[in-house]
DNA sequence: CTCGGTACTTACCAAAAGGTAAGTACCCCA
DNA sequence: TGGGGTACTTACCTTTTGGTAAGTACCGAG
């Protein structure tokens, strides 16, 4: 032990399946894999504008206690490691899917309710 | 706005529903409002075990201003504050439900793999 | 022979999240 | 008259999380 399970016990499904999900980037890291199958160190810190390498290896090794993806160490020079989701780590994402929709969702009422206001600047009289 | 949209702009989805759903209790405030229907403060105070007044003040004012929860004051002497969810909070609920079953399949995982750990110790000698 | 690229680790620091304990104001019950 | 219930707020503190910057070790290009 001491490795996996960081947190728990859980009182619901929603409980460990956010933990393992809650951390700035993980759920960006998740969908590059998934988008791209494979992917290498520094193509993850290109995919995720703003990362640090701290909290990208961070991120990583968590979720590969977790379970979540393999990383596979290619012993060459230069250094070539690369990162892919597991069996789970795709289930996962799949399970995402209706929460990134809601999320779509979101932003679209978020932003119409900006434009509201901006046309209600912008057109101060009728 | 300083109000309900707190983080972002968001890369996808995800990231703009995993906001509004992080937070030690917010997935267990949704599950309780969504399994009662109309809760009040001390009810939601009791179902949560462990949670202190401060934290479940605090996240009900955040899911109200994210517009998942609306917060009914009857004047009345005790007072009587009622939560329930929105349609938008009641969605949410529904996008986490793959989820949550991710979840459960998880810490079906972790117990198996603990109580395989605790036959290896039990049995030393097949 | 220095720069950039590979994939990290480490030390230190700042911000955010969360917990504890107390105070508020009013009521009912014993 | 004292204790418990209603629904909070406030001040203070600790823990967790994330960011910055530097160091490591090796290679090829210019």
């Amino acid at each position: 032990m001491a490795k996996a399970p960081r947190n728990g016990p859980y009182i619901c499904g929603i409980d460990a399946a956010l933990d393992v999900v809650s951390g700035k980037w993980k759920g960006l890291i998740l969908w590059e894999l998934d988008e791209h199958g494979v992917r290498r160190f520094a193509e993850l810190r290109r995919g995720l504008p703003g990362v640090s390498e701290k909290m990208l290896t961070q991120h990583l090794r968590e979720m590969e206690a977790d379970g979540l993806l393999t990383r596979r160490v290619h012993a060459e020079v230069p250094p070539r490691v690369e990162y892919s989701l597991t069996e789970h780590g795709a289930a996962l994402n799949a399970a995402l899917a209706p929460l990134g929709a809601w999320g779509v969702d979101r932003i679209r009422r978020e932003r119409s309710e900006l434009v509201e206001h901006r046309d209600a600047a912008a057109l101060p009289r009728p």
